[in-house]
DNA sequence: TCATAAATAGAAATGATTTCTATTTATACC
DNA sequence: GGTATAAATAGAAATCATTTCTATTTATGA
């Protein structure tokens, strides 16, 4: 059978069990080239699974995040938001606080990226997040 | 006197009144040059007002951000986090993730910004967030 | 087939942030 | 300086996404 196969595989290089509920997840976020919170994941899971705890989905959620296997979208509200990227390599994202819609960028300079933003989606950057994060050299030396 | 003459005028030329809390509030955020949280400022602000509500300084600090005189920090706890950034300009920051200091960085591409902060705050990086938020084009029009 | 650790359900707790209402205060105008 | 008015505030209460907890179930490897 198709892609739960490769699924699978994932979730034991991980040291992860196979469960029906994370390839479901897996499934879910692999189909949905938008980025979800756990609840929507929830719900759109318990059409399969008459019993589905939202623990579970954040649990998960956040497991395949630490993983890298899905990544974290920030928003302004606060709330968590996963993607799941099938691209590799290292890359940055351009998501459309309308509806969700997941953009992988080539480049990484925010002045160049406005640009190549235009052509390649057509769209408008309303704003970019770039924090640098990490442990001044007074911290780092006592850690 | 001295800076509250600066920050009276700010808060006019914003439109907001100019509060004795709005005031020191504008203080503390300007002494300390680490983000904070509106629960710490809230507790620092206390010393000097006995009776100053919580809410009072989450609106005040969500105020001044939205007018652009304070910037928003991400941090992986999703809680919030403020920094009075006195440097005008187009610019980043490195925050520290230990002790919360904010340093300004002149360059905007992760790759070059790398090596620029490990000269200028002799630190380490251990991660960036660039994001890139806008409207995808099918999102713009329909707006 | 079984033992075991991992995963899960479901209820309950958490805690940062927001909302609400009555009261206070800064401001503009006289 | 005195006053009307809208903005700002206190304090309590609500919100609600996320996390914790415990008992039960399940995947896995022998």
């Amino acid at each position: 059978m198709e892609p739960n196969t490769a699924y699978h595989a994932l979730l034991k290089n991980l040291g992860l069990k196979v469960t029906p509920k994370r390839l479901a997840l897996l499934s879910v976020l692999e189909e949905e080239h938008r980025y979800l919170s756990p609840e929507e994941v929830w719900k759109k899971l318990r059409r399969s699974f008459k019993s589905l705890g939202l623990p579970t989905v954040y649990r998960n959620m956040e497991e395949l995040e630490c993983h890298g296997v899905i990544s974290k979208v920030l928003h302004s509200n606060r709330k968590l938001y996963y993607y799941f990227c099938p691209k590799t390599g290292h890359h940055h994202h351009f998501v459309c606080m309308e509806c969700r819609i997941v953009e992988d960028l080539s480049v990484c300079a925010v002045r160049e990226m406005e640009k190549e933003i235009k052509r390649q989606v057509n769209g408008t950057v309303t704003s970019h997040i770039l924090q640098v994060n990490g442990l001044c050299g007074n911290c780092a030396e006592k850690l």
